[in-house]
DNA sequence: AAGTATATTTACCGAATGGTAAGTTGTCAA
DNA sequence: TTGACAACTTACCATTCGGTAAATATACTT
């Protein structure tokens, strides 16, 4: 299998566990968009969960790639973390596949961790809440104080793109359309007014 | 069937959703915590879809008069966003099922949505952007813009208690404790400098 | 041409899924 | 006592689930 098979395998695998969830989506309906029989796919994959967790790993050394590109491009830390937080954004709302897939792995983890036995998002957070700490931002200094940041920033810039299906046909496209066209501009907003905060 | 025994299958059922998501969860698992068979369930509430239908209904009215009550307590619109969304971590933090269930909804809906047709959370966000608009908040004065600035604090506030499950076993009992601890004054501190920032 | 991985198929498997149909039990009112 | 209704169970059903085993097809190497 080429590698650019494997990826394409990859890609139509991640967009069904996006929008289905891992107990939603079965192999065989990812097969069939593929154009293969599921025991194809269990010949590459080996299993569900093993081509569940290679697809999380990829998005996790992704991310991780961007915030370390972020990290040595921009010098100061509160620019590093606007920057890392609207990147976000605007990533995740370009591919919404890897936000939600984020997001169901953080509803569903627990209980498929104890399988699976691995933290894929350990490290993308752990970066963030480096940079914070390099921040020195009002009230977050400490690294539970900084997760807390983080999360709530994260949350701040993953809410929408996680629900773009629901809210565009909850509001119409017209409506919903400028929202996002204001989204990364609020987002600004909000970190900066944020970082900028006193003590 | 008495009420309150009704109460007590929805209660159950919910947290199974929550937990596992509408396909993941069986009514034949929820039946069996409740000491029944899954027909006499379906008995009840007719099919699993009508049953969750009756879950987030009930969600969504509980949310709307949260807000209601806070708006008729407290007069000024700053105050009031301000006590609603920190209100509204408290909330979904002591009752983790709302919160995962929400989430779950605005990932799933547009597929279910084609069958169920009913738009759950709709009125719950409106009366947020209401609020907004009325607190007159800097940069966000039209319907799009204050929707932006909703979905985002909504965000912070959501994003952890979704999370709990994952970031506790993730990070230990103790990190996370202290997470908790100090997340509503960050997220009053967050909501505060974005209400507070100039235009 | 023969051999050998790799890719993919057909044929299964047991278990679980949501749902239907028909019957049983229990309760309360007329 | 009888009738009626709600609560619940047993017995099914077709479908789908993830996964295994074995056979076949394809492509590359020697």
């Amino acid at each position: 299998m080429g590698e650019s098979t494997r990826e394409k395998f990859l890609s139509v695998a991640a967009k069904q566990f996006a929008e289905k969830g891992f107990y939603g989506a079965s192999i065989a309906s990812i097969a069939t968009e593929l154009d293969l029989t599921k025991q194809a796919l269990l010949h590459h994959f080996g299993s569900k969960e093993k081509l569940y967790a290679e697809i999380l790993q990829g998005i996790s050394n992704s991310n991780l790639r961007r915030i370390s590109a972020i990290r040595a491009q921009t010098a100061e830390p509160k620019d590093q973390l606007e920057a890392v937080v609207v990147g976000e954004f605007e990533q995740q709302y370009a591919n919404p596949v890897a936000s939600a897939l984020i997001m169901r792995e953080l509803l569903d983890n627990e209980r498929r961790a104890e399988k699976a036995g691995n933290w894929f998002l350990k490290p993308y957070l752990d970066a963030l809440v480096d940079i914070v700490l390099g921040a020195n931002v009002a009230a977050a200094k400490t690294r539970p104080e900084a997760l807390a940041l983080v999360y709530q920033l994260l949350g701040a810039a993953m809410y929408l793109p996680v629900s773009v299906p629901t809210l565009s046909k909850m509001y119409g496209k017209r409506l919903f359309e400028e929202l996002r066209a204001g989204y990364s501009s609020e987002l600004r907003r909000l970190v900066q007014s944020r970082l900028n905060a006193r003590d």
